[in-house]
DNA sequence: ATCGTTATCTTGACTGATTCCAGACAAGGA
DNA sequence: TCCTTGTCTGGAATCAGTCAAGATAACGAT
């Protein structure tokens, strides 16, 4: 229990892995770690990270997200225009900030508490099972950015 | 040219093009035409329902969409793992319901009322312009098809 | 109705993200 | 330890969408 919460342990996250029911190999944990780390990574910034200690496939590392995602150990995202991302904060109702000029994402809880949007006045008979919030919006960061360009409106 | 037939349909859609300041060309009415019949539709769907009557290039299809877009004319939506949809239901708040096996979309408006995931209680510092809810579950259709199962999330 | 300007469309190549395939390989259980 | 099964590797394929250059046609003015 006097874990540093600084310091990601690699044996714990071996042990989330297996509690999953997976296997623990080195690309999985290697991939876990650092989405730890960096939340709402995609496939490319985590390839990157991961290669900075281990050798490992692209094809390894779709591969192990698909995995983590079947088994719910991470979400996958995927904003519109912008390539798939993973985070490992799962089985709560939060939804996503996403910066229009450079991507960055961010969570946020919903709005009005529970799940507002869970319950739609008007379902057009479809049978609902989860409800996905993303907000579009300028970051910190690019509010302050004197060039900040905004050709591509998607 | 015998222009024999001069559709109503057609040209009030022209109007509503030039309305928008573009100009009203045959593969612009004729996507727009398709997009008022087909809500939702992708590119490949629009492509196809095009071409029975012209004869049009994909990338002027993709053209004229964003040109549509950019003039509000059309909303572009991207579910998660399907191409993008177009509809032509635009300026109102509404969402999305999209049915996990078969893709298909309809429009659900807001539970609470006007926009309340707009003014998420924690914005993280993002400076927030538009919302984007999407519902994820079964359409009628495949609630009762019995070759799969439902109910287990997803 | 014709002309000129310029927005649009056509063709065809190309990028980026993700998946498919077949074989080599390693983690766990008997 | 040996086996079975689930993983990883490398390479090619697919799919959505974009870029570029030149041909074409829409719209306003003459």
């Amino acid at each position: 229990m006097s874990e540093t919460a600084s310091t990601v342990d690699t044996a714990s996250t071996a042990d989330r892995i297996r509690a999953a029911g997976l296997r623990a190999t080195g690309p999985r944990v290697a991939v876990l770690d650092v989405l730890y780390a960096v939340p709402h990574a995609d496939v490319d910034a985590l390839l990157t990270a991961v290669r900075a200690d281990t050798d490992v496939s692209t094809q390894a590392v779709y591969d192990v997200l698909r995995a983590f995602t079947k088994a719910g150990l991470v979400r996958r995202i995927e904003p519109a225009g912008s390539p798939a991302r993973f985070e490992t904060r799962v089985g709560d109702n939060h939804h996503h900030v996403v910066c229009r000029v450079c991507g960055a994402a961010a969570d946020v809880d919903c709005a009005v508490g529970a799940a507002p949007c869970l319950d739609p006045s008007n379902d057009q008979g479809f049978l609902i099972d989860e409800s996905e919030v993303t907000h579009w919006g300028l970051c910190p960061t690019c509010q302050t950015s004197t060039h900040m360009e905004r050709g591509s409106g998607a």
